[in-house]
DNA sequence: CTTAACTCGAACACCGTCGTTCGGGTTAAG
DNA sequence: CTTAACCCGAACGACGGTGTTCGAGTTAAG
């Protein structure tokens, strides 16, 4: 898979039937970066609201033709795959601009929560398209890449005593991105306050797993 | 809509062209009744997995074929339309089973989440499927229906000082509805015991609803 | 300027699903 | 037992999405 080059071959036609893409991965023109680029965005967007694409609706979504879609990922699983990779750079992107490591555990959750709740739950609603057109194996990998930064996070607030240790720390982190994902939902609907949003996460998650009096 | 009726007329065809369905919303046959129950409870776990439905796949897991299926649901539309009212009273059934209007009302949302968060977590999966398939106006009202005893549930608790009154009431039952969704999930997923399931459940929703110290 | 990479719309075959029809078999109800 | 309601498999046309090919135009790169 992944040969997604030119594809033009015009005029004259089988002398040579195999391996008839020339510059396979060397450095795309000015022009075709730009197209993968637009291409990537719109698809990231519309994963990220819902798992029913439609290859020609991301094309035009990018303002390119489906021709051209398909001369760069030749297939939806291959669209899909390039889009899951680039959206774990963008979140693991989003998670170094908080810092994560001075200070009480549950501040740096809350300071997590509310820098970055919109791109974590686009994140979380494009695992669950993810999941539904890739198979769930390579979903697991890159999921667990970001998510261990939160689970040390947790770690650490529970040997410091600021986080509860009577429930597993499984459910705990599920809990982080419940509330995240909730949250973002409201705020799509309508129900939440997108200025309030930051300050609700953060006094609802540092509640739920404050240590139990 | 809402036809579905016997559909059969054999034979001799094209007497009258109209009204062409004899016993319109009589009594059924047992035979009948039978298949319509099998067919929507196979439509009530299928949508509960997910919202990939499939006419044939679902007549197959109701033991029906496909024709008898489409005999009784007219369309796709239809079927989902009558699986989410099934489910609807299934769930109304579930909240009615459990204790709310006596003792703390903590403790009364710990016991609705002990008992009812795997019908509540299916009742939400088939929200999201049947806003997909559905418009979000129906749905809205169903979910609602349900909805509102939890409210009302807060609302005491709130009155009594015994939930947080700082963050909006409609985010604190969207906080209790996705924390018992996010449990649903991982055990599904095998990251939760189920055994243990309702007393986490339990702990982490008081601790997020109980007022800040 | 020349060349090769890139883009594009139109059209095609393929496949899965939907909803329907046909004809005949089965089963509950009187 | 008789009748009408019900069930079923097979097959059909329609629709929408996928991935591909053709032929020609446009645009970056040397």
């Amino acid at each position: 898979m992944a040969t997604s080059t030119g594809r033009h071959d015009g005029g004259a036609a089988a002398t040579t039937p195999t391996a008839a893409v020339p510059p396979r991965d060397g450095p795309r023109r000015a022009d075709a970066r730009r197209s993968i680029a637009a291409i990537l965005d719109a698809a990231l967007a519309a994963l990220g609201r819902g798992p029913e694409i439609n290859m020609a609706e991301i094309a035009r979504a990018a303002g390119v033709g489906r021709v051209t879609l398909y001369g760069h990922f030749p297939s939806r699983e291959a669209l899909v795959d390039a889009v899951v990779a680039h959206a774990i750079a963008r979140a693991a992107e989003a998670l170094d601009q908080v810092d994560i490591d001075t200070g009480p555990a549950p501040a740096a959750l809350s300071r997590l929560a509310t820098t970055s709740w919109r791109i974590l739950d686009q994140h979380r609603q494009l695992m669950a398209a993810g999941q539904r057109h890739l198979g769930a194996a390579r979903m697991r990998e890159h999921h667990d890449r970001v998510m261990d930064r939160v689970r040390k996070l947790i770690g650490r607030g529970q040997a410091d005593g600021d986080i509860r240790t009577d429930l597993p720390t499984d459910w705990l982190i599920t809990a982080f991105y419940a509330l995240l994902h909730a949250a973002a939902e409201d705020v799509n609907a309508g129900r939440l306050d997108p200025a309030r949003t930051g300050d609700v996460l953060a006094a609802t998650i540092t509640a739920a797993l404050r240590p139990p009096a």
